[in-house]
DNA sequence: TTGTAAGCGTTATCAC
DNA sequence: GTGATAACGCTTACAA
């Protein structure tokens, strides 16, 4: 009892008790078993969990580093996991983690297959999406601002002159499906017609995406432009245009290393992922703070800016 | 007692009760406690401790994925930690993880000073380290071989007929010393004098890249390849090189998108990340199940592969 | 200032 | 096949 009491500093014990007592403690390493403390003090773990679906991408490597500076800013640790995509594998860690009491869950959903999700099942722990949206269920979440920064980006093809334009994207997932709808609906407003040709949006990787920019590009009336849905794509339309040596515009989502020394004019789309988590992590410590872990359900959306990449003159500048 | 057997499928309780157990366990959302299991299981919190230097970096990013997956399909869960090299930081987590009963720590060490990593001194928790080798501790390791790639980089550099050969990289944390130790005897051994001017090793990032490669370049006799070891002293070096409007020739360390489409001659050691992460939790576990958490330490090396980008042709192929 | 008893939620053991 | 009891390591409340 006394060491409990001297370990954490319990002004009720003595200096000198203190003393020993530490020094005791340092001879043999002891640390009080945290696992015990949680259980008597009827507290959590002081954990929160977070639930990517690809820690291979930058993106959410990013998120999961805003989490994690956030969280240890206020004495929280972090569980890390990764689904793959993959929502049984998802709901598996959700209630694993549940069972551990964690103190929260910042999820970036696999799917809109959320049941899960919804604190009424998991003991009133309070749940944060990260970068889409919750489907059927009353939680935070924080998003970005993919319908404006799409539309910002289309217009500054539109701008420039252009009026066909094609579109590259991965699968649709909410983020994908969102940028795509602010190409759809700035196109729409401004009497554009889309040639349904020219949408492409099965390309995860480079290398289809370079494909499917091919294809669109070798049309028997090509864009002058495309409106890219991220970097992947974005870099395999580039090779496709240098490789067919046509002199097509892009824009895109994702800022990337590189993308001002291309041979070809680009717009990026840029925002900060490492945020993203930090917000997560900020309205989930609010939850835990005014423990009202259930119901009123907020949604930050935060801002994206646009970078014009001129083309790149291959002159050198004189030394 | 009886809730606690159904729940643990014990075959002495009945098949009736069994189906009772879990109906009501269904409705209530009920899930045993794990703090209390693990507490009195006298069993640590399946979890391993994973600490990074820098999540932002994908090659740790990576790492930290490979440790997830290999940690996951053991059923072990990943508490994942930041230090941002900070030496202080590491040695306040590993504390706070050895309290909460972690069965192992897998580190990438932000510095030689280690001594707080002794398993001896953590109640005989194993450590595995990841990038960086052990210094004054004996525990197990997972190592690039950043010697080898940097010789057979450098070789390429020589059979290409270059003598002038630059270098740069970051400051010495110790993958970059091995790389700039495989540049030096290489050359030594060939009798090649190295210009110490051309020798530039405190760039973190692009920007600086760029500077002290153009430095080199201004030299009176500048070299006529540059040694880069990792991408962002690579991509500097690009810029730079492109820029001046120099024809040297480049070697890196690291693959990097678009590194197939520079306008310069460019060979990269490739390597995968992921897998040293893969390798350290298997070290890790192989402890775990041995029971010999001390003493022994292995180093595992893992190779690397060298690609060689050719000058890439600004004439587009006909589509 | 220090020590004793009880209990957090679980499970091993023994009784019924 | 099921229930009672004790114990895992800790902390609160109370007693010495």
């Amino acid at each position: 009892m006394t060491v409990s009491r001297a370990l954490r500093n319990d002004p009720s014990v003595s200096e000198k008790t203190r003393q020993r007592v530490l020094a005791a403690a340092a001879k043999l390493h002891y640390r009080p078993n945290l696992l015990a403390r949680s259980l008597r003090l009827q507290q959590t773990s002081g954990t929160i969990g977070l639930i990517v679906t690809n820690l291979a991408n930058p993106f959410y490597s990013q998120l999961a580093l805003g989490v994690e500076t956030a969280a240890a800013g206020a004495g929280m640790k972090v569980i890390l996991n990764n689904t793959a995509d993959d929502v049984d594998r998802e709901r598996d860690i959700v209630n694993e983690l549940a069972a551990w009491r964690i103190e929260g869950l910042i999820v970036v959903p696999a799917s809109r297959e959320q049941d899960h999700l919804d604190p009424a099942r998991l003991n009133g722990i309070p749940v944060v999406l990260g970068a889409r949206p919750p489907v059927g269920i009353d939680v935070d979440c924080v998003l970005l601002d993919d319908f404006g920064g799409a539309t910002e980006a289309v217009q500054r093809l539109l701008t420039a002159g252009h009026r066909r334009i094609g579109f590259l994207g991965p699968p649709a997932v909410w983020t994908s499906a969102e940028r795509l709808r602010g190409f759809r609906t700035l196109l729409a407003d401004q009497g554009i017609e889309i040639d349904e040709q020219m949408v492409r949006c099965e390309q995860r990787d480079v290398g289809t995406a370079e494909r499917a920019a091919r294809e669109i590009l070798a049309l028997a009336d090509p864009p002058t432009a495309l409106f890219c849905a991220n970097s992947r794509n974005a870099i395999g339309a580039y090779r496709a245009v240098r490789g067919t040596g046509a002199n097509t515009v892009l824009a895109s989502f994702d800022d990337f290393e590189l993308a001002d020394m291309l041979e070809v004019p680009l717009s990026v789309v840029r925002y900060d992922p490492e945020q993203i988590g930090r917000e997560a992590a900020r309205l989930l410590l609010d939850r835990l703070d005014s423990n009202s872990s259930v119901g009123n359900g907020q949604r930050v959306v935060l801002p994206t800016s646009i970078i014009d990449y001129p083309l790149h003159t291959p002159t050198p500048d004189m030394r």
